[in-house]
DNA sequence: TCATTAAAGTTAT
DNA sequence: ATAACTTTAATGA
């Protein structure tokens, strides 16, 4: 968890519920809240001038999202979409802030979060920067299995569908789903029932 | 080689 | 039932 929610609610934060595609923010909005998943998932992407979509991140509970902005003049430069009911704690950029001034231990634990996020921008960005499909899905499926602590072959099972992974890695499904058969083959993954052991 | 299109089967809502 | 996801195959850049 990033923000504790008691500390929230004390100085007004409100929480609110969002059905699957409902959208906390979109782009070009200017960002007026701080926004804290408290259960759910929540994806953020774009979209390109063709309207093919871009997974950006897909959040769940405990972290945030909204601040990367708040600290500069700027407006979003993605959407926020619900991807399960989400109950999401809001607060408003001014008590944010304000609070953050008060409380220097938070300020240390968002850059915190700041920094996770900037890590995972790099990494992922290194990799889908790669010609080869199969760098990049392996590069997202190593950076999800980072958090899950066995690190034994198909300990994992990635919890994205192949959709998910071809819009988090730039490519069409087709290839999304070829290079995973192939990655089979060569005993990279096993696939139980449609989903992907890593 | 990969994206795109089309078509069909499967799963989830 | 209907939408979303998965898979295979053909074609073209």
């Amino acid at each position: 968890m990033v923000i504790d929610e008691n500390i929230l609610y004390s100085v007004g934060a409100e929480i609110r519920i969002y059905k699957p595609s409902e959208y906390l923010f979109t782009e070009g909005e200017r960002p007026n809240y701080y926004y804290q998943i408290v259960t759910g998932e929540v994806k953020l992407n774009n979209y390109n001038e063709d309207g093919k979509e871009f997974i950006q991140n897909i959040l769940s509970a405990g972290q945030s999202c909204g601040e990367s902005v708040l600290f500069i003049d700027r407006p979003f430069p993605m959407n926020a979409e619900a991807l399960t009911e989400c109950s999401v704690i809001r607060l408003h950029k001014d008590a944010f802030l304000e609070l953050l001034n008060e409380t220097p231990k938070l300020y240390r634990e968002i850059s915190s979060f700041l920094s996770q996020r900037l890590y995972y921008k790099f990494i992922m960005m290194q990799n889908i920067s790669s010609p080869n499909p199969a760098i990049r899905l392996r590069g997202l499926m190593d950076y999800l299995k980072s958090f899950h602590h066995d690190e034994s072959p198909y300990s994992y099972t990635i919890p994205l569908t192949r959709q998910q992974m071809a819009n988090h890695t730039g490519l069409c499904v087709e290839t999304a789903i070829r290079t995973i058969k192939h990655m089979e083959r060569e005993n990279i993954v096993k696939i139980r029932d449609r989903k992907i052991l890593y």
